[in-house]
DNA sequence: ACCTGAACACCGTTCAAGT
DNA sequence: ACCTGAACACCGTTCAAGT
């Protein structure tokens, strides 16, 4: 990449970051264009798509998180440590509001530019249930599909001003259901 | 109402609910105005924002729910009733997609259009909680608050295409929960 | 009373013209 | 190669002018 435009990439990324923390995931792409001082053309052509840009934004995010599941994947308790990555998970996704719809609807759409990062989270996670459900400690009958279902609505709901507050408790109780049914006989 | 004026309301009113059922509750005002044959102005002074125009739209059918919860609240049988009726109201949500991010907006808002017919809708599911729970066949430690964020839940994780196939699915394991716990001695 | 639609201030997206 | 910003086709909202 040209010197310049490695200049450009970086400040968009960096007001970019500044907006959509701000503002959400469906801030003005011109507002951000306007506030890096660069044309709207030029953002356009480094992230073609709003899903590009959150991309870009969240990428080290994603990585840290599926990295901290294969760290975790041998852990000796894996019940806690599935609820521990749950929270992890969806206070990632938090980070931008608005941000767990566009994560939901690339995770069936291979052409998206957050496809394999959600992917990629959605299989960590079916991961570290499926080490759970091995030990007999979380339900087996459900997925990495129905948790992924789950970590969205708990994100989205936590993403919601008026049931914020809720958040913690809903939580709570969801984390239970799924250890429920574990036989747990150590 | 003058009878032209009542003509505009009724004709604006059943274009929007085709076009709010087939694009969702963000759909285009001035395409609804447009397909109406009205002046964009009319649909607002009718519907002065488009909370007005769902909660108008909703109106039959929040009506319905609240009724149908009188009806149930004093079943024999609180768990099967509360489930049932928590079912229903979901499915109330989905006819227009979108619609649920806006009623839990309404529920905090006074001064929504909205507001009034949420807060009926709340206030009928803790009173079905309450009965169950009085009956020891749901679990204490959640209210109407807590109930009403699980539906809001569920009700999006069922307007998102790809979680779709799982919605059922997640609906039985919060079901499951909310009843976990019941004592459930007869 | 009620209706109309132009006017204003925004979008997202594309693409010819520049350097 | 890369950047710019006008152009196009949309929004939501308001409000003067009409009937």
């Amino acid at each position: 990449m040209r010197a310049d435009a490695r200049k450009n990439y970086d400040q968009i990324l960096a007001i970019a970051r500044e907006v959509v923390t701000q503002q959400g995931a469906d801030a003005s792409l011109r507002d951000v264009a306007r506030k890096a001082g660069v044309g709207l053309g030029t953002l356009y052509r480094h992230f073609p798509t709003r899903e590009a840009l959150l991309a870009a934004l969240l990428a080290a995010s994603f990585d840290a998180l599926a990295q901290r599941a294969g760290e975790l994947a041998t852990s000796a308790s894996p019940d806690t440590t599935l609820i521990t990555w749950l929270r992890e998970a969806i206070a990632m996704t938090q980070t931008y509001s608005g941000a767990i719809a566009l994560m939901v609807a690339a995770i069936s759409d291979e052409g998206s530019a957050l496809h394999a990062s959600c992917v990629t989270l959605k299989t960590a996670g079916a991961e570290l249930l499926s080490h759970a459900q091995k030990e007999g400690l979380a339900r087996a009958d459900m997925d990495g599909n129905d948790l992924f279902a789950l970590i969205s609505a708990l994100a989205w709901l936590a993403d919601q001003p008026p049931l914020v507050p809720r958040a913690d408790h809903v939580f709570d109780i969801i984390a239970e259901a799924i250890l429920q049914g574990g036989t747990a006989a150590p």
